[in-house]
DNA sequence: TGTTACTGACTGACCGGTCAGTTATAACGA
DNA sequence: TCGTTATAACTGACCGGTCAGTCAGTAACA
């Protein structure tokens, strides 16, 4: 009799079907992993997978769910952090908890996959722009209008911002993620989050005021 | 008989299917586009198409290799602008075109392909690292230097300033042409631009300095 | 004995790649 | 000018492999 019990929990099937799922289109793409490399990877054949799940694309669809659902909450959390009048030191924490993330291949996985996935199915685009992307924008829009209205900020674009923070940390992603290169002199996210921040913050061009 | 001749410009061929693959390519993901829909829209017979490409791989190479030529050009042209002695405006014109290059879908469509398939080949990825990435770090690793011995810059890290920079492209790319998420105020690319640029070289802290 | 959880052989559709055959044009000779 | 031949360019039916999804059967429990 093999240790592993057949019954062992069958309730926990369906996320650890997801956990593999996200490994294999991670790796291969959704169009070319198989159904029953997921199912290997998850202890399964692949006909017990059909039990949890009607298609691939629904594995996909869950996947996307389940990931957009942690990212929105955690760009609530986000909300609350820049609740307190310290708007430079919320944005610090926000940098860092972002760039993180994309520095965990655990949790950008699922990012990255709808990135490359979303181009080919709108539903997948609509979800996610709705569920994680409108409610970060909230976030950051809350973070800098509270920041220009103690005057801590110039009254910059929303828009802009929103691309010059989440930009750095989409690539980022890309960058350490997909083409391997990893930063020279800043090797570790929060380092990285924090010379991001101070540029942000202060800019290129040299202060005079100070000394 | 036909207006559209059979023997009008055989030697345009290659061109006439790498512009219908990348088409079909950004539309579907290379492992979901059907051979035969690429011919079909370049007005071919599949058969035609493997007189010209040994694979469908090698269309989806010969693209990319195509597309990072192009860029790489490019990117030489902006390491000639980083000579004069106004960094400010060299790195606003490297802003403008890239900017203005990532909102032209025709444009775009190559560089997000390699985004949406470096991730399952290796070769792909290594390739445009080598060709575009890296030209495009020594450009503005070339820009950062000048304007810091000439005082123009405060002394950041490269990498930092590559990823607060090609991070809005990439993200402009990504949010617009995946997400179709349109800036609210500022519209066209060259605006966004500018506002990037201020941000970058002035920060958000506002400065006591002048009036 | 019944029920739950699962297996893996199988089916059918799909698609990359091949190739025997077709067509349009050119080249040539009378 | 008109057949005849040669050939470059192309077609589309077909082959073979792959894989999503099915289902009859099996093992482990209660």
């Amino acid at each position: 009799m093999p240790q592993t019990r057949r019954h062992r929990r069958p309730e926990a099937r369906p996320d650890e079907i997801l956990d593999a799922a996200l490994a294999v289109f991670g790796e291969q793409g959704f169009a070319a992993a198989r159904v029953e490399d997921i199912a290997k990877r998850a202890g399964l054949s692949k006909g017990a997978v059909y039990l949890y799940f009607p298609s691939k694309d629904a594995m996909l669809t869950a996947l996307v769910e389940q990931s957009a659902g942690k990212l929105a909450r955690a760009a609530e959390q986000l909300v609350a952090i820049g609740a307190p009048g310290d708007p430079e030191s919320a944005l610090r924490s926000l940098l860092r908890m972002l760039l993180t993330a994309m520095s965990d291949p655990d949790i950008s996985a699922a990012p990255r996959l709808v990135l490359t996935e979303a181009g080919r199915s709108p539903e997948i685009a609509a979800h996610y722009r709705s569920q994680v992307l409108d409610i970060a924008r909230r976030a950051m829009a809350a973070l800098l209008e509270a920041g220009i209205a103690s005057g801590h900020f110039r009254a910059v674009d929303t828009d802009a911002l929103m691309r010059l923070m989440g930009g750095p940390c989409i690539a980022h992603m890309v960058l350490t993620t997909i083409f391997d290169l990893q930063p020279k002199q800043i090797t570790d996210p929060t380092g990285m989050a924090d010379a991001l921040c101070d540029l942000i913050l202060f800019g290129l061009v040299p202060r005079k005021e100070t000394a």
